[in-house]
DNA sequence: ATGAATTGCAACAGCTATGTTCCAGTTAGT
DNA sequence: ACTAACTGGAACATAGCTGTTGCAATTCAT
């Protein structure tokens, strides 16, 4: 069905992309030419590629959200042993979500195919935390909705914190945090 | 300087305000127009009170941060014991939070007054951390910093969530979750 | 090198939101 | 009861964004 697109439009698609999420993680109502101009291309270009404005945007979520999936899925989170996963996951996720903060930040109307890799996601994260628990990690008591919940947020605040050493140890410094709080909050060690 | 707004304007100072709030909570693009509607009010009243878009925000901002400031101090943070004012603070915050979800949910660009209204709640928090620091409820390797990020993240995440039961209990149980997981997390309890 | 695809630019139409003004009718304060 | 303030509604001007079209110039594929 759909033609292969020349070299050239390829590159304008990804700049578009790219710099779509660029702008709109500043403003989220930003204008097709603001976006067009940032990715160094006319305003008329970025019509051609996404008739819609809306187009533009769910082809966003989908395209990042793939990325975040691919990434889930290289941290095997379910032959890895819970904490080692959840170590490497963390960090995948962060690396992504890090490059996509405008797209995985805000909760959009998924009513395209993002949702349904979404709800995907959701899944994995939860089987996860459900073998996590049977393996003593993670209380019985816990509530893992709740902590599901809690990871995702500690992830976003982690992002927002100023990244003052390099890029992969920052990365790996911040999973450390985020994996270490979700465990075991900020009280009181018993030692 | 400013003239004392007859009964009639001042009733519409606030249901503009409150429905502001309200509007802007579901979609933060909404217009002038919608607004008014929400408030019962026409759209030229809206502009007789707020000249500006920008203006009505900026109010809503200072308006919605003030309560904050308020509920914080009802907490005393300063006075009670530090697991006694957390959990007051929480609640009283809880509360207020979900009152004003939009405005406070996003990061407003602050050039106003509202700024230095938050940098005095930020401060108070981080009173109120060192305090529970010292006191050993929470871990002396602890980042206040990073603590402080959390806490706010995890009232954000708990307003979230579905409300099953009644409107006070809610806050009250939601209060507790947020300390417990800020000082414990989810990992296994030692007994 | 040749044709097809792609691009920038200019122009256009349509829509929506903003902000202002005017005026007649209502409401509050004293 | 009287005045001043307030309101709704309509009308208007302006501005900005959206989406489309046409065309000349460039770039890619083969």
């Amino acid at each position: 069905m759909a033609k292969p697109l020349r070299a050239d439009a390829e590159r304008s698609v990804r700049a578009i992309l790219e710099a779509a999420e660029q702008v709109l993680s500043h403003d989220s109502g930003a204008s097709m030419e603001q976006i067009g101009d940032a990715a160094g291309v006319a305003r008329t270009t970025v019509h051609r590629r996404f008739a819609n404005r809306q187009t533009l945007i769910d082809a966003l979520a989908i395209s990042a959200i793939q990325q975040l999936a691919e990434a889930i899925e290289e941290g095997r989170p379910d032959t890895a042993p819970p904490l080692v996963a959840l170590y490497r996951v963390t960090a995948n996720v962060l690396k992504t979500k890090n490059a996509w903060k405008f797209t995985l930040g805000n909760p959009t109307s998924d009513t395209s195919a993002a949702a349904s890799i979404w709800e995907r996601i959701n899944t994995r994260c939860m089987e996860l935390l459900t073998r996590a628990q049977r393996e003593g990690l993670l209380d019985a008591a816990a509530d893992l909705e709740w902590t599901r919940q809690v990871y995702y947020a500690l992830m976003s605040e982690a992002l927002q914190r100023p990244t003052p050493g390099s890029e992969a140890a920052e990365t790996d410094a911040r999973a450390e945090l985020v994996v270490d709080t979700l465990l075991y909050g900020a009280g009181r060690r018993t030692q």
